[in-house]
DNA sequence: ATCCAGGTTCGGG
DNA sequence: CCCGAACATGGA
């Protein structure tokens, strides 16, 4: 017997907009999007969950597969969805600041309700970047789906298969010559087992750093080999939550700097500064929202 | 063929 | 502090 689970939509949320986010092109090995739900297997307290996330005229409907949910389990799954979509946040101010600058006035009607999708799992999120790092997505797609594929716990459901992203104790000790095989680069594998072990050894923690300031959140990431500003930043967006992130050297900032604000085509760290300036508190969803404009459609 | 891709680290000036 | 090189390979 399958549970719903609804949730209010809170103000300026376009579900629709937020799935199109999702399924924008790339072979995507974590979540299954179609034209009306995504669905995605979550780890629980007590296991494994798959969860299906839809809409109605004014709720967000997350249906489970069918075990009996616990009230920790259910608690756990809104907790997820929340964070996932960023339904907690009164996203009014960004879009009028986003209204009041000629550059960027066009975004509130073109991507209406779009909500900064999050990486809720921080090993995933840094694994991502380090994957991601200075090759092109769908590469990086391709190696991420061999790695998931091979040491993400799974289950069948309706006979198709679902993957989590393995856990740190799994990737600590890997065999580096099986992530050769999988064409992961000498440098990218040592970055990655070398987070394992970081994750393995309590050295961070996502409830720890969201207990820090900015500043100390990124000298900890950073302290570790393999993250640097640039994923220190996306990290923090994505998964730990700040607002006030710039994916600084970017190379997908800096075109879409170039198409929206006229810069030169690599911005320095100065210009992009002043162009985020009057967005202050927001830098996180205008960088988001300017990765977004990139897309066709 | 050539250039670049959601960068990071390391060594050297 | 800033700069270039190495990493490593697919896609356009």
């Amino acid at each position: 017997m399958n549970e719903l689970i609804k949730i209010t939509k809170p103000e300026i949320f376009n579900f629709q907009m937020c799935l199109k986010f999702l399924d924008r092109g790339y072979a995507e090995c974590l979540y299954v999007v179609s034209n009306s739900s995504v669905k995605r297997l979550i780890r629980l307290t007590s296991g494994l969950a798959l969860i299906e996330v839809y809409d109605d005229e004014s709720n967000i409907i997350v249906k489970t597969s069918d075990k009996k949910l616990s009230s920790l389990d259910r608690k756990e799954i809104i907790a997820y969805v929340f964070d996932w979509f960023d339904l907690n946040r009164d996203i009014q101010a960004f879009y009028q600041l986003l209204l009041a600058h000629q550059q960027t006035k066009y975004f509130p009607e073109r991507y209406h309700g779009l909500r900064l999708m999050g990486i809720v799992d921080l090993f995933e999120a840094l694994c991502w970047c380090v994957i991601g790092q200075q090759i092109n997505l769908t590469f990086a797609h391709k190696i991420k789906t061999r790695l998931v594929h091979k040491y993400g716990e799974s289950e069948i459901v309706h006979g198709k298969t679902y993957y989590c992203f393995p856990k740190p104790e799994v990737l600590a000790n890997l065999d580096r010559k099986e992530l050769v095989a999988m064409q992961f680069s000498k440098q990218k594998i040592n970055y990655v087992i070398n987070i394992a072990q970081a994750f393995c050894q309590g050295q961070i923690d996502k409830t720890e750093l969201l207990r820090l300031n900015k500043t100390e959140q990124m000298k900890k990431l950073t302290a570790i080999k393999g993250i640097g500003p640039w994923t220190a930043n996306y990290v923090s967006m994505k998964c730990l939550r700040d607002m006030t992130c710039i994916a600084y050297g970017d190379t997908g900032l800096s075109s879409s700097l170039y198409k929206n604000f006229q810069t030169d085509k690599k911005p320095s760290h100065d210009v992009i500064d002043k162009v985020f300036e009057p967005y202050a508190g927001w830098e996180s969803y205008l960088n988001f929202y300017l990765w977004r404009s990139l897309s066709p459609k």
